[in-house]
DNA sequence: CTAGTTTTTTACCGGTCGGTACATAAAGAC
DNA sequence: GTCTTTATGTACCGACCGGTAAAAAACTAG
């Protein structure tokens, strides 16, 4: 066991708590990442956290809620990057942080492969459409997010006109969502470098035109 | 019960089959393909193929067996426009057949929403590991088909020769597997043909010179 | 010390999972 | 008719699922 940290101010009484919550919320986050909502079973996820399954319950609800508290660890924490890229000055750096950020992201050497909102219930299990249609409604945030960050870009200039931001959000979170795809299927970091990097080449810019669009094909692939 | 078929030609004795295997598959894929793998369970494949459980058995060996024969099923089916895609004469006309087939295929009215192979087997189950090692096989299988048409292409001068067979076909690969998530959450026909169009937008072509690159920023979104 | 409070531990609940044993039904062979 | 073969229907198996009751343990308050 370990040393016993002596309470500097006024204990809440009664029996300690004999485990870090917020460990715990990491590590059935890598069980939630690892294995999706209805993947993770309850055997797995105690033993991941070394919790008994009431103390489970006790501190965390039942499952579902477990995993919305871990959907918004994930958020602040391994999915920070597609908040601050919105604060990018630029569309192209909004986009260049996103899709680089999320092919890092979804290849990162600790964590499981792809990403949690879109392999954590895609199709498994009978009773996770409450859980399902909660990961839907957050990928929508996002791309409702990204949508109005690129109107404000094209009311700055950033865009052309007649560039249609519904729409560019939306290629944007299919091509990240298919990189998810990628990765879990075993894609590695350079190859979802370079899908980001075919769709950055082509990015519609406002003021300034790419010499290369004027005699060269749009996308090689290199 | 339905009429009996008179046996043109020696029947192979013993109480002959009192279902059609061929409606029964079909009925089993509708089912693996809303539900994936581990979603679906045997009393939901039984109970939509008008089936008992020792018959699907008998005919179809286990569970993995079924979702095997299934995924042929799918290939042959629903998913065949895929195949039939690479015999278009340019890598343009065949990109352009894989989005926008994807694109009504992912949305048909009557089909759950979706690619079988992509939400067949993502995240869900621990004993599902060996299916979702098939359908990454799968997957990879098409890309590499895709690859390889992108390389005949590039000899055949349809394509630049400074392009990236094994980038694009993964770029595209990844655009229809995003845009597989996007219609599982919900997302329209016409808005996943939207998508399709931004990345047709800037196919690279090595002969013919899309005018408006000259001063039109590369994608609009429209 | 005792009383009260909260957490831990163990053991268990009903339900569902994939898979199967067994008896019966329906056909051909004779 | 009887024998053999295959398919069907019922009823069941052990394993696992998410969730919980109940008692023991660890702490504070007095």
């Amino acid at each position: 066991m370990k040393s016993r940290k002596r309470a500097p101010l006024s204990r809440p009484a009664g029996r300690p708590r004999s485990f870090d919550s917020a460990k715990a919320l990491d590590r059935a986050l890598q069980i939630f990442w690892r294995k999706g909502y209805a993947g993770a079973s309850l055997s797995d996820l105690t033993t991941a956290m070394r919790i008994n399954r009431p103390s489970l319950y006790a501190a965390f609800g039942d499952k579902e809620t477990l995993f919305l508290r871990v959907l918004d660890h994930y958020a602040q924490g391994p999915g920070s990057h597609a908040l601050h890229a919105l604060d990018e000055p630029t569309s192209r750096a909004v986009v260049e942080k996103l899709l680089r950020g999320g092919a890092d992201l979804l290849t990162a050497p600790g964590n499981p492969r792809g990403c949690l909102l879109v392999h954590g219930a895609l199709t498994c299990g009978n009773n996770a459409d409450s859980m399902r249609r909660e990961l839907i409604s957050r990928r929508t945030a996002s791309e409702l997010a990204l949508r109005s960050r690129f109107t404000r870009a094209r009311k700055e200039g950033d865009l052309p006109k007649d560039a249609n931001p519904a729409n560019l959000a939306r290629y944007i979170v299919t091509i990240i969502h298919g990189m998810s795809v990628q990765a879990a299927g075993g894609a590695t970091r350079v190859e979802l470098r370079c899908v980001a990097d075919i769709a950055l080449q082509n990015w519609p810019t406002s003021r300034v035109l790419h010499k290369k669009q004027l005699g060269t094909p749009a996308i090689t692939g290199d």
